[in-house]
DNA sequence: AAAAACATGTAAGCTGTTACATGATTGG
DNA sequence: CCAATCATGTAACAGCTTACATGTTTTT
């Protein structure tokens, strides 16, 4: 009686690094060890087990290829299944809760659009982006009035918060001049 | 052949919080739900076991207080072996790995330091932590020079890292002017 | 009488990690 | 031939989380 199984953050990022690029898992470890990848480990046994539930959950799929005389490789490649969830991940529509809770993956979303979204979808995330944090800035600052008595530590931990944000929505204000430059569509 | 225990940041989230005030488990619960700690659930299966650990291994122990009427209440509090644990851990020295990897750790221990170090003690706390973000900032905007081309969505997440740490530097530069306000021995 | 708040727990399960294990090929 | 790199896996476990379960006291 299989429950429906859904991709976790990992298994994204797996699909997102197979969607630019067919690999095995060995190059996905190489990758990710370069590359970090949020705070995953690129320990063999974090990687593998993670390829093959995705593989056995028809996200990906693989052939086992024959180079000249080195160890056959096994390269994923996804699926139909597999590009469509990543794609509703990518679209998923953003959450104000998110930008506390979520911003690695929204920042791992960012770039993995990069090989399947438009520059105007791209933008409309960063405004999406930009949207949600001003709304949780303006919380965030009504908390200041109400709390930050007493705890001198605690209204220091609360004004990073704040300026953690606006340095968020100062960066998706960059990016979005810099696809703005690329896309001419919008003036 | 129980193998050496030592907390977990759930575990040291719950030894900060009664260090601050003895509290049952329903009152952790509800500090949680009001003051969320990193991303830790307040729900009743993760406070009460991990509460039951630290008292197994000696970190905490309670007293079961019979209220007027009130379904009795079993209230924490810090051991001297807790005690010893909890500061170790706020006074642990940082990695320039944390800064990326153990921010929102780093910002736990900032906050419950309020409770248990002097000023100069957090003052230290904050000049390590400048000190190790400048140093995280340079490779990051070396990095900017070597692997930013071919991919804007690459070079923007890069730059939004580089934003991020920037700005932490600024903030512990506010709060140690903040705490140089208050500490008279440091001109 | 019922709803809301007080108060504490257990059981099942998911996710991911480290540590262990294995073997082939290539370069020095 | 030895080390490094290529390549893939398994087993045990830590550390949660959600869902379930239970009962009391106060407020409406």
């Amino acid at each position: 009686m299989a429950r429906p199984y859904s991709p976790t953050l990992l298994g994204y990022v797996l699909l997102g690094l197979l969607n630019q690029l067919p690999r095995s898992g060995y190059d996905v470890r190489m990758e990710m060890e370069t590359t970090p990848m949020g705070h995953f480990s690129s320990s063999p046994g974090s990687i593998y087990p993670a390829l093959q539930l995705l593989k056995k959950n028809g996200f990906i799929d693989s052939e086992v290829i024959h180079r000249s005389r080195l160890k056959p490789r096994e390269v994923f490649h996804l699926t139909e299944k597999g590009k469509k969830a990543l794609s509703a991940w990518l679209h998923k529509r953003l959450a104000v809760s998110d930008l506390r809770d979520n911003l690695s993956e929204l920042m791992l979303r960012f770039r993995f659009m990069e090989d399947i979204a438009s520059g105007q979808e791209t933008l409309r995330f960063l405004q999406d982006f930009r949207r949600k944090a001003r709304t949780y800035a303006s919380i965030l600052k009504s908390q200041t009035r109400t709390q930050a008595e007493s705890s001198l530590h605690f209204a220091l931990s609360l004004q990073r918060e704040i300026s953690m944000i606006q340095m968020h929505i100062d960066w998706a204000d960059q990016a979005m001049s810099a696809f703005e430059a690329t896309e001419p569509n919008t003036p």
